[in-house]
DNA sequence: ATTTATTATTGGCTAAACGCCACTTAATTG
DNA sequence: CAATTAAGTGGCGTTTAGCCAATAATAAAT
């Protein structure tokens, strides 16, 4: 038909074939008082209007040079800073999640600390945190309510393998904090010499003085940040993991 | 501007956005003499018409119902057979992967046994199995190295805490056979105690006589063969795992 | 037929890791 | 200055992993 791949292209247009929407959603998760949080926006157009959903939204071929990019634009546009941890949890596309049409969403998950985000989001009159389990009662846009779980899930598993879980505390925090942290992502108690030993304090995080954490008594503890690069780190023990 | 929903819909156009494209590609690997074989085929059509390509094709809007439709039936008319494993790994979408524009790629990952998909696949002029390196060393379409790369870094990283890689060995195997798939999968070589240790034969295999593997040497070995289900199971150590 | 080579399977030892719990230390509160 | 609260550490028995050797069962060689 066509000689040449230039001539080819020439004449290809997208709109000549049935094409599904293309969307991206965030899960942002947070810390709120010991307990987690996602962000969810009131929707202001049709379809479910009215409805609380994942903030999310079309790719802009101009603006987004990627996927990531498109993620990381509406969630800044919803919280005002750009989240410290950003990954891809899944991709769904069937022909019954949008009354639009055969639709695909590509599902993103964010981690951020509450403390920076608190001002911005009170500020927006359509968005807000809400606790997780409160957040999965109502009745959300779309099929949101399945891809809270899913980041939800994605958030535990990795909390029983990786740092994660620092993402969402304010710093600066306590180990013991980042305990209670993980215990709420994990679902599950964990004990205090396990913990301690387990987790690479001095791989992970950084020293800054010692305190309360506030509002607390008893002996002061030491007081952490989250270094730089730990959102790779991985403590895991599978097959022949005997390096390092 | 629309009043209500229904009138909404009844307006909206798909083709009045710009729409990314939207594909679905497929790694599929098998294990042929003791080395990963993962599957492409020769593109018929423009773009990169005439380079090697992993299995895909764009979303069927009345034929299939998700995602993973889509890629079950593109894989099934590759290899005549439907894998008895397949996920889904990642979607990557940007500007530049494609030459007609905006695209976007849900990537799956396959495993099969050879034997089954052989007569098959040899009869399809433009499809065949390569060793993973070999593959990787040509010139392929797209982004599709990139894309094999994912596949097999998943596929890695799952061997280590799953029974995935009994999944590209042609039944019945042996526990030393199995063992060498792990290596092979891991790029590392394995404790045969801890091996069989650690992997738990009686939950996940089928005891299905002794014998020797074609042409062995040495003792018999009890043969085995996949059971149905292990697909999900994981052995994992990590937090406070120690719930049975 | 016996020996030799090859591979499967299991045993056992040592060291490291983990669960469990108690002890010590350092702060606040009355 | 007790009493209370929470941080941080010590210790011990059990489990798990790495390592390597012993035994078992077959084919090939003599």
């Amino acid at each position: 038909m066509y000689r040449t791949e230039k001539e080819y292209l020439k004449h290809y247009n997208v709109h000549n074939y049935d094409v599904p929407l293309v969307s991206v959603d965030v899960a942002i998760f947070t810390l709120i008082e010991g307990k987690l949080h996602v962000l969810l926006v009131e929707r202001a157009e049709f379809p479910h209007k009215g409805r609380w959903s994942l903030p999310g939204g079309f790719i802009n071929e101009k603006q987004d040079k990627d996927l990531q990019a498109t993620a990381l634009r509406t969630l800044t546009a919803k919280t005002g800073v750009k989240a410290p941890y950003l990954e891809q949890v899944a991709t769904t596309g069937n022909a019954n999640r949008d009354p639009r049409g055969w639709s695909v969403t590509s599902l993103y998950m964010a981690l951020i600390a509450y403390a920076p985000t608190a001002q911005f989001i009170d500020s927006v009159a359509n968005a807000r945190w809400w606790q997780v389990d409160a957040a999965l009662k109502q009745s959300l846009a779309f099929d949101h309510k399945e891809l809270i779980n899913q980041a939800r899930e994605r958030l535990r598993a990795k909390a029983g393998y990786t740092a994660l879980p620092m993402y969402i505390l304010t710093a600066p925090f306590t180990l013991t904090q980042l305990q209670q942290t993980y215990e709420e992502l994990m679902g599950t108690p964990l004990e205090k010499k396990s913990f301690r030993r387990k987790f690479p304090v001095h791989i992970l995080l950084d020293e800054v003085g010692e305190g309360l954490p506030e509002g607390g008594r008893g002996r002061t503890a030491a007081l952490y940040r989250p270094r730089k690069g730990g959102a790779n780190y991985t403590f895991l023990r599978s097959f022949g993991s005997s390096e390092e």
